[in-house]
DNA sequence: AAAATAGTGTCTATAAGACATTATGTC
DNA sequence: GACATAATGTCTTATAGACACTATTTT
């Protein structure tokens, strides 16, 4: 990053911290919960590793727009289609090796069918990996991950975050299988859906989805505003 | 600042971003939820206001580290005393007019009953301004108490953060008026009581306390650790 | 008709909300 | 004994969890 080279080109050093950032991309499939890593290469210290897309925030822009450019820039994700939300500050002393970063942690969400999960799965220059079995990543992006996925845990049973991990429509076992994943158990069919229901979570749209040798689900989409805080699981 | 006139003499501006905290303190005392306020003299937009304290992330500290620096520097708060925890990080480009700065805010509470709320107080160059009545105030300090009495109100009924605004020891119908003013309204003493033993909240420490022609009431603290999530009221 | 997923209802247990009276101390 | 706050229990309603079978479509 060239604010690291500067300084060292410098012998007289910032006297204040300096801010970055860096994004936890979720979605969900194949079964997983996954996030979207990105080559690092900071030698000495990370040559050749995975991390998080993310970079320094320049003084013309907010946190929120610079999370979406380096979403864009270091993971090739088109602007504007994730779900994102601040997550957390990270500032301990030495979390960047090489100079004073602070960086501010969001949390992204796409759905599995959005075409930009579609596109970044057969790009080479990054990775959709399960959350749950990540290689060793640059920095503190471990941690910021374990935040992203506690973060998401604590909030998909009383908000309609999950709404960014599923496109305009879906099928209620659609809906049930994100759950499944991001909270890790399986859920009572029944109960499940009578929740949705009472929460006004979901409307029906009145088509139907055919796919497979099997009756088809009616096919859903998410209320316009969540009329109140729910509990659905 | 010295950051601020650093740059408005140096012709180069810095290319990225630079990081300030900012501490919401809030005690409840007097029947209202109070917010430690500091004089602001940042002329020409902010000459002789009231702001939260704050000021800019040294090289060598952690957020929460220059939270409880600025709290002590210009709260006038012994460093330590109070809990705080990390709320929301400000980055809109014009928050502060002179420069590009970023606010981490931190949400910072004390009991009323601690000599450091006792002390400041007194202190004329500090202002306990209930959060409701609060006077025009510098940088976007208005958003991020408006932010952080949200947080509070929000995780006082699922979490024992209320632990923040009671001392040591206490008796039910303190715990229960420091509820009614977070949350603004009164609260049934019977239902409290009973949630308040169902969740393990608070445990009775077999002494009473004497003050005034009345009976007098138990001595409680908190458990060591919560238990599980709560519900309160 | 076999296969595969969609869709539905009841019972029980726990938690929440509304509500008024008696108890115990000081002055 | 007057005053002031402490302390306590019941009933009703709502929410959560456990649990198994029938319906509809394709091949």
């Amino acid at each position: 990053m060239s604010f690291g080279r500067k300084t060292k080109k410098n012998p007289k050093h910032l006297r204040f911290a300096v801010l970055a950032t860096d994004t936890i991309l979720f979605s969900v499939f194949d079964g997983a919960l996954r996030v979207l890593l990105v080559r690092v290469n900071t030698p000495p210290h990370f040559a050749d590793s995975w991390g998080l897309p993310g970079g320094l925030i320049g003084t013309k822009e907010t946190a929120d727009e610079s999370a979406r450019r380096t979403l864009e820039e270091k993971g090739r994700i088109a602007r504007g289609g994730a779900y994102c939300e601040q997550l957390y500050t990270f500032s301990a002393v030495n979390r960047d090796p090489r100079n004073r970063v602070v960086s501010v942690a969001y949390l992204a969400l796409l759905p599995k069918e959005s075409s930009e999960v579609e596109k970044s799965r057969r790009d080479p220059r990054v990775l959709w990996c399960p959350a749950s079995k990540l290689p060793r990543l640059a920095y503190d992006h471990a941690e910021m991950i374990k935040t992203a996925a506690l973060r998401l845990r604590g909030k998909i049973t009383y908000t309609d975050i999950a709404r960014g991990l599923l496109p305009k429509t879906f099928t209620l076992a659609d809906l049930q299988h994100v759950y499944e994943v991001v909270l890790g158990r399986k859920i009572d069919k029944r109960n499940f859906r009578r929740k949705a229901r009472e929460a006004a979570l979901v409307k029906a749209l009145g088509g139907k989805r055919r796919d497979g040798a099997h009756r088809p689900a009616a096919v859903f989409s998410f209320a316009r505003i969540m009329p109140h805080d729910i509990t659905l699981v």
